[in-house]
DNA sequence: AAATACTGGTATAACGTTCTACCAAAAGTC
DNA sequence: GACTTTTGGTAGAACGTTATACCAGTATTT
């Protein structure tokens, strides 16, 4: 097996100084077509690959970019994901992701590998909990930022989010509109940004429409959590006919509560989600959502850091994209024996 | 905003040489409690991190490994990088993560990109017709690789794989124990070698118990695509009582579609998985099915990194991993109408 | 007291690129 | 044919670390 061939070999093999090598391999300076061809070909034939290392360490620019999430296999931000690596491999750069588990000494560890490891730009979900110190250390490594879903708590990033609040204010009406009285708020976990914007829009429906106090449940992301606290809440609250949900996973979660309990979602108790996630639209029975294209938000996170690099000096700003209802079969006027057994 | 710190800064500031600085950061050579002391006080003052691209061209070390696998949304997959990640994590590694979408072209990029990026190792799932140059150009550049899942084509690595023929051994046998007579084979797409081997121990068992002809069916690794292919499968052979599943993902989506046609998975055909995902446990109905830890997966293949990275000279070894049968609700004797009806 | 060993530290050359400055030869200009 | 300009290329420093070799003191041994 030989050895991993480097600049110096091509340029030896070539017949040229390792200078006009590198010129041909970047495609700058003036070179004659000759010689250009004459490298190109002996670099193909060595298998040559340039070491970004010693490039960036040179040059300062660098082709890769971070990108830090909570949780990698759930499937939205999966999707994210695939949206700002195909956007960024477009443009020549390659994204590395982490998964940091929610997880604020995990992260800080990761986060030092990255500045360590040398990105050019962070696209990050800060996890819960997340020490100043760790907002501090990404500034004083001046590594352009870019936060989405959460923003930030202590320091200016540039963030990309979600309008959460619009969006349960939606689906609180939509709920409110088929004629739901009793509407409860199910899933996320307290003191996390998103969720408080989430409630927000719930809370104000109920106030506009005068449907009495809010009623919030606690629950993890996943589905288990939404099947087991969708449970509890119907055994203490037996009367709600609507359910607005913090995400899919969750409201998917409840609704196979409910048919473990022999209900079923949309006939007997409304349900909506938030995300819609592809498992909405396949769920029995298929799930009314806040759909936001996650796909598309990784494809503007991309932007936004790309712009951010281009831009080093211009004021941090905000991107929200929207979020629209998608009716589906789980949602429906609420079920009579129910009204009359009030 | 102050500049990146840098290791001269922080030996500046604490009065020393850049040597000795370096010495007290990797705790190597002989340096005085006292003046350790002072540097580190220094270092983290500044919050120094080093430059590992200049450290890794030193010193030949790099604390990096990327794993390239062909689509992270798939929750089994999500686990396996959350298991290799946790012990490189352990071990001071870094794990960054690359999603190729089973697209060779874009593969044969990313990997390059890799290179470029001086990984310590790679972990590997190739994509579908993975072509020769791939592999020659991961073996010129000595870059150690531990394939996964699937197994190098053209040449020779680390492999650690699962026993798929044993396991849809089992599964069969389980479908045949129970008494189903006409079983068939769904999901995966054609020379893909899981597959394959899949369904060698499919075919096994209908050749040991004399079951006919295998019927043996394609498709994408999602839910929806399972349920297309469930619902033609069974217009095409509808005294099918039993279905083996190439995985978990299209069971699941098997199972929905025999709702969709008022059937029942486990009552009315009986359907076996094959991962044991996280869903499979929550579906309605849980799936029965063969079960792999993909956790265990992702920390086995961290472990063989790691190993051939300390041992670069051991010959090349494969490591299979077991999947157990775990009987959930989608199988039971077959149902008496369809037996009577035939 | 001379020889030896140890202690705590430093100077400097790498690592593989890129970038700046420079140069020799050919071509164009008057 | 003396000058400028253009063309095609090269030398060598720099990026931020680490590793090697070395050195000046001090302590220990004989």
């Amino acid at each position: 097996m030989v050895q991993k061939p480097k600049l110096q070999t091509v340029a030896k093999e070539a017949g040229v100084s390792v200078a006009t090598a590198s010129q041909v391999m970047r495609g700058a300076g003036r070179i004659s077509e000759k010689t250009r061809k004459k490298v190109l070909q002996t670099a193909k034939r060595l298998n040559y690959v340039p070491d970004g290392r010693a490039a960036s360490m040179r040059s300062g620019q660098i082709r890769e970019i971070g990108l830090a999430i909570h949780q990698i296999s759930n499937p939205f931000n999966a999707e994210v994901i695939s949206g700002a690596s195909d956007l960024l491999e477009s443009e020549g750069y390659l994204l590395s992701v982490l998964d940091a588990r929610d997880d604020a000494a995990r992260q800080r560890q990761q986060l030092e590998a990255f500045i360590r490891s040398s990105r050019a730009g962070l696209l990050w979900v800060p996890a819960q909990n997340t020490p100043k110190s760790t907002y501090d250390l990404l500034k004083t490594h001046n590594l352009p930022t870019i936060t989405f879903l959460r923003r930030a708590e202590f320091a200016a990033f540039d963030h990309v989010g979600i309008q959460n609040a619009q969006g349960t204010e939606r689906a609180t009406e939509h709920l409110a509109d088929l004629g739901h009285r009793k509407i409860a708020f199910l899933g996320g976990e307290a003191q996390v940004e998103v969720r408080e914007e989430r409630i927000e829009g719930y809370r104000k429906v109920l106030e506009e429409r005068g449907l009495g106090e809010p009623i919030i449940w606690e629950s993890a992301d996943d589905k288990l959590a939404g099947m087991e606290a969708m449970t509890e809440l119907l055994s203490q609250h037996p009367d709600i006919t609507g359910v607005v949900c913090n995400g899919d996973m969750v409201a998917i979660g409840a609704s196979i509560a409910l048919s473990k309990m022999g209900l079923v979602a949309g006939a007997d108790v409304s349900i909506v989600g938030f995300d819609d996630i592809r498992d909405a639209e396949i769920a029995l029975p298929p799930l009314t959502t806040m759909a936001i294209s996650p796909y598309d938000l990784g494809r503007k996170i991309a932007r936004v850091v790309l712009d951010r690099l281009n831009e080093p000096d211009m004021p941090v700003a905000t991107t929200l994209v929207p979020a629209e209802l998608v009716i589906r079969e789980t949602t429906a006027k609420p079920a009579k024996r129910l009204v009359e057994a009030r």
